[in-house]
DNA sequence: TTTCATTTGTGAACATTTTAACAAACTTGA
DNA sequence: TCAAGTTTGTTAAAATGTTCACAAATGAAA
């Protein structure tokens, strides 16, 4: 449910609990770490709260990353519409297959490997997207961090080691599956 | 790091939280949970530890999941050549666009919706993959629930809700990536 | 204004998770 | 067989996370 625009411009916690499955008290604790938005007896100012928390995670100036390998994920990744909703924008793309390279997916060209170290260098990106083959994603993680790339956003399910001052999130598309066989197995409502 | 299959028999609780990055005794604790299979002195058989594991999740025996909406990511899922490693098969793909219908890819061919209760039905199959946009994504879960479908692995960043007696798990893809901006910009190890 | 109904922020109670530490159990090699 | 060296499973302590409950703050209505 999008609470925002919507004729309603404040929130309870109780409200999102209910939208969220999180307890009120829950909800009240966490933005109490970072703040007082809320006033009694009214809640909270969605737009506010909207913006500040976008501050906190920092994804309320446009973050720019490029994404390397362009095969069955990469390409889901570029055809995506709906990056500058969520603050990001997918400014290169790079594979080391002769036949990816030249292609314009959404826009986006298709480059060499060659390209990458002037390619982040002239347009000052940090992140990295990699959706490579699981056995070479670690020595790319290593090929980028030698670029200057600091943060790395990995689709191949295995443990990535990075230099210190480096970042790497790790996604693993099947576990949650694996998951969800154990909890109807074993009637775990959660 | 592949440690099965490679002249290693067993392992221990430090070397696997080397890997794993996760404190020996904690890996001894939960593994304590679900039994004994540690030997003192020597560690875990691998491949028992593999599964008992395989067996505790469910995944010891092939699990057959449909996907439906054949877009970007359904795509990307049906062109994935690990499923089988990883315990399971796509039996079947299905999409609403008369574009799609009659595709193959990677052997699977996409049918239209409405095959969708009979095919499940005949071949037995009660887990769903849903790559559909967002705003249809609820309403599709809530026809899959009719057709007899019980386990939902939901591609749409919402919050999902389910008939008792049927399980969701949900996967935003976008949420680590902004999360990996917020400890770039934090600089939080983790 | 004043009253009534809401809803926040938080201190304290309660619950869960993580960590350290070590006796007991096992392997290995002499 | 025995002694030395590992590594487990578990207990208890420490750390972290969740929930309750309520005074204080605010909005809305009269
Ligand atoms: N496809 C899925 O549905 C799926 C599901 C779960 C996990 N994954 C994981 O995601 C990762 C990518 O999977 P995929 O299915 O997209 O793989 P893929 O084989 O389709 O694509 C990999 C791409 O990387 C390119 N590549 C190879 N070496 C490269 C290099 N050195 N530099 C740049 N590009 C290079 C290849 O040319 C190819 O285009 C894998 O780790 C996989 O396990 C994929
Ligand atoms: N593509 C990505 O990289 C990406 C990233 C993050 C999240 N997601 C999320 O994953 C979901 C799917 O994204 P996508 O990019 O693959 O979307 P998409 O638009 O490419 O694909 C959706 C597919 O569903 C089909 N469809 C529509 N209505 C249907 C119906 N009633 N029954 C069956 N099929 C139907 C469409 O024909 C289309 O093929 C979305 O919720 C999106 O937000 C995608």
């Amino acid at each position: 449910m999008k609470i925002s625009r919507s004729g309603v411009f404040h929130v309870s916690s109780a409200v999102l609990g209910r939208i969220t499955n999180v307890k009120p008290a829950n909800i009240r604790k966490d933005l109490s770490y970072v703040g007082e938005y809320g006033k009694p007896g009214y809640g909270y100012e969605i737009d506010k709260l909207l913006a500040v928390i976008e501050k906190i995670i920092g994804i309320n100036k446009l973050q720019r990353v490029i994404v390397v390998g362009v095969g069955n994920i990469g390409e889901a990744l570029l055809s995506y519409q709906d990056w500058p909703a969520r603050g990001f924008e997918i400014a290169g793309a790079f594979d080391k297959d002769k036949r990816k390279m030249g292609r314009v997916i959404n826009g986006i060209e298709v480059r060499g490997n060659s390209e990458v170290p002037s390619f982040v260098k002239k347009e000052g990106i940090e992140i990295a997207i990699l959706a490579t083959p699981t056995e070479i994603t670690q020595l790319k993680v290593n090929e980028l961090a030698q670029d200057g790339m600091r943060g790395f956003y990995v689709f191949s399910p295995i443990v990535i080691n990075v230099p210190v001052g480096c970042y790497v999130e790790n996604i693993d598309m099947i576990s949650p599956l694996e998951f969800l066989v154990y909890r109807l197995k074993n009637k775990i409502s959660k």
